[in-house]
DNA sequence: ATACTTTTGTCGAGCATCATTCAAAAGTAG
DNA sequence: CTACTTTTGAATGATGCTCGACAAAAGTAT
């Protein structure tokens, strides 16, 4: 059915639910908060809070934060969210390279992991390492497997996010269809959350950087170029998980410049990675291979480069002015190797989106470089990761099993 | 908070929730269904779903739905929702005229009214005729007022849903953060939803067409062009509302084009129906003055015209492909006056959106005209309203006032 | 030290829900 | 017509959550 407004439903459960995910909720952000403050913010009873309150206690998912000033009377005690109590995972899985982080539950970092590898190896090795890593970072960090509740993973290419399957991921051989769940969770038994790559970089982007922002969307600008678009604070995936597939979007300039998809004029062969180099090539007669030689060229401040990304800029902002009129988001994150070559990507994508949109979407639209930068994927990993951990359902099963 | 996946909240209010809407929701589609079936589905108590049935009777959105075939024994007795219980008012407000119809929950018509009017003579006036028009079809149907349950109006232009306010529409002067629902309910004291034209329309052919699709566009192309964009079941409104905006989309074909908007080589100053009419009188050296002329001459069969609308087909597909690649829906419906002149439209989008998208994307897409057509707009301001008085919470309030 | 304020913990009452039972109703199969 | 099946309705006690009230705890102001 359709849902017009966000949905609420009453129970979910026939089981006798004790509720205590209702003041788990507003705790999440991690403030502290006094029983009163969250009587009154729940319009519960206050005993009703105080009971509620213990049952998390018991579960280690929240604790008292040091006493609070007295307003005349008894000084309150604060509660707040215990990010100790549990651990998750947060991985980005590259196309040549894997990140892994161990979190707490308001996403501070505990370990990390950076590997080389080759995802066209299969799930098999790849999943491996992956699972051998989460052990080490488990010791590492002094925690049992027992503490961990969660694993995020991104993946380069489109995923079924429901049951974490890779569908046609066209640098993926062998993982179509794979149960990546299924296969990790023979080694941990916890919820495993699998998504695309662009989609958990917009997470970790959103995540920190902007909490109260509802509409963002995140550019990748690599190898390949993708969004991940969140709008009224929800990750859209479309109908087969390929939504913000923007690599073989026609651009004008374009012209008749064959891309890898068959088609021409994509704008992935136009300002993607290896068509900078290829136009840097041409340009000076280099021997440019990879998208790095295009970034080092940059920030050593060639003005070929420069000019070669800004007119990237420029060819990828006239996608995204389209996209940015069709979406209408409030902040547009610029990430992706390419986005670390300096302020000129940027430049060249503010210039034409800016004159392209129309001036009511532009108006509080803000463009900016990814902060988390080659850290936006694990950070999203594990956002996605904690998130789900802390969502209400999951609060409700726990409190169930709690004496 | 951010939600990455649909949210269910344990709780509404502290007050006594008899939690009929549980139970409720599952009726919702029409579908008749016995007190057993009932408590499976829900895994409530045979004895509790009887009391809350008996809730839902008493307020009259239930109703006995004749006999069942028995399987051996006593035959089962059948409840469904009951349409007829109230009613609900969709309005569709253009530039020169406006419809409303009056339906039951189930979306039947009872009423309508079609009426030549001017947005821009402003506020009062425009929904001073909508009050008028309510109360005659109300009359007309031979209900009263209070059986009334909701309003849903469609606006030609962007609006603020949250609070049923235009923001800065272009065509609508004296609008700009009018409180439409405040004027609205000084007559009649229901919920008042407001919501862009497209947007209703999207949801007008959603509902009734396309029942299990959650992710769906629809296209408006008539003197403007814009977009409806449903996805994960959820119209997507943007930060500030204006999601959708496609008319001003730069194109490859547009050149120096000016547009009244201000800039070059906007989509509607290529596609736009005004611009299909100065195209033709190039052509033809006629003097066609609106939308209409194009459609009558390409109903009759000029070569001229069928050339020209299969060509603005094909402009609006150049910009379809992209949203396609970005959003990932399953059905792209295209309606608005223009597409009521024949395939040929249509044939443009498809011959360019099949091309330039990627196969991923378009494997299970489908591209197909409006079956509404001209109501899509009030049949979808009527869901809009019904959604509403159907959802959770609505019912949750309304049983706790039954005895 | 005393009065006042504010928070906290405890306790019983109220209420909705649940599982169960029993009897009646309304069919079908023989 | 009788036996069997299945659904329904009413009644019951048990359970568990929520609420409100009250008393104790822990400070501050005089």
């Amino acid at each position: 059915m359709l849902k017009i407004e966000s949905e609420k439903q009453a129970r979910t459960s026939a089981l006798p639910a004790p509720g205590a995910s209702e003041v788990f909720q507003l705790l999440r952000d991690g403030q502290p908060r006094t029983r009163a403050e969250l009587a009154q913010l729940t319009g519960l009873a206050r005993s009703t809070v105080a009971s509620r309150v213990e049952t998390l206690m018991t579960l280690g998912l929240v604790a008292p934060y040091g006493g609070a000033v007295s307003t005349g009377g008894r000084p309150p005690s604060l509660f707040a969210l215990n990010p100790g109590a549990r651990v998750v995972i947060g991985a980005d899985l590259g196309a040549t390279h894997a990140l892994v982080i161990l979190t707490d539950l308001s996403g501070t970092e505990l370990a990390s992991a950076r590997q080389s590898m080759t995802i066209s190896d299969g799930p098999e090795t790849v999943l491996g390492w992956l699972v051998a890593a989460i052990g080490t970072l488990l010791r590492e960090a002094k925690r049992s497997s027992s503490e961990l509740a969660a694993i995020g993973i991104g993946l380069p290419g489109p995923v079924e996010h429901e049951t974490g399957r890779p569908i046609n991921p066209p640098i993926m051989p062998g993982w179509d269809r794979f149960d990546v769940p299924g296969l990790v969770q023979r080694s941990f038994n916890v919820p495993v959350l699998v998504d695309n790559d662009v989609n958990i970089m917009a997470l970790g982007e959103l995540s920190g950087n902007w909490p109260d922002t509802t509409d963002l969307m995140f550019i990748k600008v690599a190898t390949g170029i993708g969004a991940g678009i969140i709008s009224g604070s929800m990750l859209q995936r479309g109908a087969q998980g390929t939504a913000g597939d923007l690599g073989h979007v026609r651009v004008p300039r374009g012209g008749e410049i064959p891309c890898r998809c068959g088609n021409t004029g994509c704008l992935e062969a136009l300002a993607g990675g290896p068509a900078l180099a290829a136009a840097l090539n041409a340009l000076t007669g280099g021997e440019l291979t990879s998208s790095q030689g295009v970034i080092d060229l940059v920030r050593s401040g060639d003005r070929d480069a420069i000019q070669v990304i800004r007119q990237a800029g420029r060819d990828i902002g006239d996608v995204l002015a389209t996209c940015v009129n069709l979406i209408n988001p409030s902040v547009v994150v610029i990430g992706g190797s390419l986005a670390q070559a300096g302020e000129h990507l940027l430049a060249g994508i503010r210039e034409v989106v800016y004159r392209r949109s129309l001036p009511l979407a532009t108006e509080h639209l803000r463009i900016v470089p990814s902060v988390a930068g080659q850290n936006a994927g694990v950070r999203g990993a594990s956002v996605m990761a904690i998130s789900h951990v802390l969502s209400p359902e999951s609060i409700e099963t726990a409190s169930l099993s709690a004496p």
